[in-house]
DNA sequence: AAACAACCAAACAAATTTGTTTGGTTAATA
DNA sequence: TATTAACCAAACAAATTTGTTTGGTTGTTT
């Protein structure tokens, strides 16, 4: 469920740094493929703040994934 | 193809009215759906802000699509 | 030990979104 | 004609994100 503003930015973060690391990507890394600093990606990654659209189509771009693969919060182990 | 922020932000708002007409539905009611102003339906259906993650994922929920059918936007009639 | 890479987090200004009000247009209806 | 509903768009303040710098922690490597 989680439909408050606060779980959604906590899941989404974690749904991205998942997503990351499945990879093998290094924040910087991953900052280079979308021209950011690793400090964007990592608040984003730690559920400070609620990323525009656009960031997070281009994240998902980066990470060849659909948007939809981001926003499956049922896919996070339940902390 | 589209990757730039304007393109975006226009093909957002395009495929967000789309999936609100199919459904039948007017900007007041759905705003009504997600307790927001008709205007903000407004501004972002015709492109003139890049809309926060959170607030494209409650109009996705609102419309029972998934974040992808919104972003998919080789749906959307070539203008 | 020293150097380096990855990451967290706070701080700041600048840019943008958001919430809201207001005025206008168009189409349908009484 | 008058009214109503839907929508566009501009304007404004307030809140938030974004870009950036800085300092700190941890783990790895030389």
């Amino acid at each position: 469920m989680d439909t408050d503003l606060y779980s959604f930015k906590i899941n989404l973060g974690k749904r991205i740094k998942a997503l990351r690391e499945e990879r093998g990507l290094t924040q910087p890394v991953l900052g280079a493929l979308i021209d950011k600093d690793y400090q964007v990606l990592g608040r984003i990654e730690n559920g400070r703040v609620n990323p525009s659209s656009f960031l997070v189509y281009q994240i998902a771009s980066a990470l060849k994934v659909t948007m939809s693969e981001i926003f499956d919060f049922s896919k996070l182990s339940d902390s």
